[in-house]
DNA sequence: GCAATTAGTTGACGTAGATCAAAAGACCCG
DNA sequence: CGGGTCTTTTGATCTACGTCAACTAATTGC
């Protein structure tokens, strides 16, 4: 299932790493657009939008403390965003997938809060964020969308805050992967099959579990019959218990 | 929520409540305005912020669904901001002291995402957020502003994640004085001298701990001579220990 | 193609903090 | 002022998950 691109310059219509592309004909402009935007408002905002080669597995978009410049929408792969403690420690803070933007936790004090790193060959979109204050005066729309943006941010770590304070570790990873499986069903994508891009020590480190622990809530979710897993290759066999679960307050 | 008029209360200047005063005289604005912001855009938005008299103890801002509609300024006393799960339990979500901004969650959804309720007789200043945004599209530097409020609050809620999923509940408590007391002197209160003004069951429930554990850590701080605490009075005796507590990885 | 490294699984055991329990202050309110 | 309620403290016990350890299976590199 893994589509990984072997090209590295040569356009390609097909290619999901494309960068002929515009955001008028991306498939995953509903995702990332206002849909209030007009025809013509997409095509202003296209031209700030830089598309570049894919990024490799390891390779990263900006680190932590880089001063900020623009945000990113991943077109294509998956993209980890992290930051180191005092003491060393990787803290995961999100997985992000087609579709979704990510860098805005740079905007506030003018360098980026976390490191990006491609999980796999990604395709990504930088979007200057300069261009988009002035566009955004321009057009209320755009304004009106990254504002919204910025607020479902929060609006997530939140949930996330709460799945950390309030959750047993069945709970967090059943959470993980319906939200995986929802937002692959936002993208046209199987809900029910797919590959979880990040390693067991990320999804540890993001639900704030250990690797053991994770790897233990996975052999019982497949004995119990929820899941089918091989290595990162999931099914979902029981999709209504795993939301069960996940909404569990404990 | 609560009906927050602009009234007509005799002048006081010298009441922490009081509502007849605007942002350029406001001792806060420097912690809730634009640096950048020109006096006459400082006019502007004045223009929109409506005051209304203070809330009391209990009372609502407003409730987790209701429709968004303002983000509103804290100008004395505090503000809890809670959400209560499917399974009726409450998670805090933050606690808002004077000049900070609360209410930024409704954006996305057009709904709260969180129920803001007065810890104490608190001085609140109405924003109606469709009146920012028209005035962002004329005034850069406001939508600057918001753009970094919202991402700070990303930053905020990251940290607090880590918070969660890393530190231990010594490290969670002297976080949270930490963060209080350096809150308070941005604000030209005493950094070491100050009430508390949440119960033990919000801190336990803000920092992921129970009650018992929360007074066990204060109990234990106190011994060390870290605090002198008495009920909800605290003196901070030992800040640059507790700074160190803080920031220990375990 | 075969050692070397890395990622994941599984088991045995330990511990930080939850839970349960009881009591002592605060703080109402009639 | 005195009885009821709520908050906080402290102690005794329990448990979910972490830690440590040993092993297997992929993946990488030469």
């Amino acid at each position: 299932m893994i589509a990984v691109s072997k090209q590295n310059a040569p356009s390609n219509k097909n290619c999901p790493h494309n960068a002929a592309i515009n955001c008028t004909s991306c498939r995953l402009s509903a995702i990332c657009l206002p849909l209030a935007l007009a025809q013509e408002e997409i095509v202003q905002l296209d031209e700030i939008v830089q598309r570049g080669r894919p990024l490799q597995k390891g390779q990263h978009l900006y680190r932590e403390n880089d001063i900020f410049t623009s945000v990113f929408a991943v077109r294509s792969g998956s993209v980890k965003a992290y930051s180191v403690s005092d003491s060393g420690e990787e803290q995961v803070s999100g997985f992000y997938l087609p579709g979704e933007i990510i860098g805005m936790d740079g905007i506030g004090h003018n360098r980026y809060a976390n490191s990006a790193v491609a999980m796999e060959v990604s395709a990504i979109c930088e979007i200057p964020f300069s261009n988009v204050e002035d566009l955004s005066a321009k057009l209320p729309n755009l304004q009106k969308h990254f504002f919204k943006l910025l607020s479902q941010e929060i609006v997530e770590d939140q949930r996330h805050i709460t799945m950390l304070s309030k959750h047993t570790a069945d709970e967090r990873v059943a959470a993980l992967l319906v939200s995986i499986s929802a937002r692959n069903a936002r993208r046209n994508l199987s809900p029910l099959n797919f590959r979880l891009p990040m390693s067991r020590t990320d999804i540890g480190n993001f639900l704030g579990l250990t690797i053991e622990t994770v790897s233990r809530v996975f052999s019982r979710f497949a004995k119990q019959g929820l899941i089918l897993i091989d290595k990162k290759e999931l099914e979902v066999v029981d999709i209504d218990e795993l939301k069960r679960i996940a909404s569990l307050g404990h």
